[in-house]
DNA sequence: AATGAAAAATGGGTTAC
DNA sequence: GTAACCCATTTTTCATT
């Protein structure tokens, strides 16, 4: 993961479908080298696909709730984790501090779907104890695009 | 946006390095047929562009926090949404239901970035009255990859 | 469906460390 | 000796008719 390889990674999070020729502009190489680094990111993992970005309000899931979770102690949260990954609405489930257990982000087509999956899908698991419910109004920025750092060598 | 339309973008969610023949197969179409189909589906905004799924430890980001602002009302909004939008260690910035006005979401390198950027950026902008940071410690589910919904002809 | 053009994978050869 | 890069050729993919 050197300087090379960074500033590739930061043109193809801007155009995914940009082509080797234009890459290799970027980078500074050769057209085979680039492919080479190129293949060598997604071997090691550092590009893990390629992805296309969607309208949510096309796709037909404009509505952005936040799910705030709380597990009885000593419960089975294996259950609960395996039905959010089962579900599409469900894009992040994380782990996290504070009062609450879990922090569920969902997309769905409108509020019947919303209270649909937040009664059967997460109040119906077995060892929830508690949740919270947030809309999100407006999302003034919502990316996908990671800063990528300039430090660290491999 | 009907049902080919659909399989293509569900195709292409998955994989966006798909050729056209694998999306030909998809769809159900020719070759031909499918290019002009995903070219309509640029055009119209459907497909707002091609993105590769970055692997975030690598791209050296893995702390994931999310941040909830209240604003004091009456105050400038607009000065803290710029500089939202500006840094790249914001992913998200969403105008929320509740007690809280946005819910910030970051990756950064480390706490001591956090810190920085929630001192500096978030709480030293003007009109922030009170903020709330929460660590993601795990994330067991954590995709950009959107449901699509079988409803909705255009 | 077929053509021409463009882009990407492959193999061999070169240099630098 | 190894690893990275460059060049030329083959193969595949894409746009046009």
């Amino acid at each position: 993961m050197d300087e090379i390889d960074r500033n590739l990674v930061v043109a193809l999070q801007e155009n995914g479908a940009a082509g080797l020729a234009e890459l290799s502009k970027a980078a500074g190489l050769s057209v085979s080298a680039t492919a080479e680094r190129v293949k060598r990111l997604e071997e090691r993992g550092v590009i893990r696909g390629w992805r296309i970005d969607l309208d949510p309000v096309a796709a037909g899931c404009p509505l952005l709730a936040f799910v705030f979770v709380a597990m009885r102690p000593g419960k089975d949260d294996a259950t609960f984790l395996r039905a959010m990954k089962r579900h599409e609405a469900v894009l992040e489930c994380h782990t996290i501090t504070g009062a609450w257990c879990y922090l569920v982000k969902l997309r769905l087509a409108d509020i019947a779907a919303l209270e649909a999956f937040v009664s059967d899908e997460v109040r119906g698991q077995p060892g929830v104890e508690r949740t919270e419910t947030i809309l999100a109004l407006a999302s003034p920025k919502e990316t996908a695009i990671l800063p990528v750092a300039a430090a660290q060598e491999e």
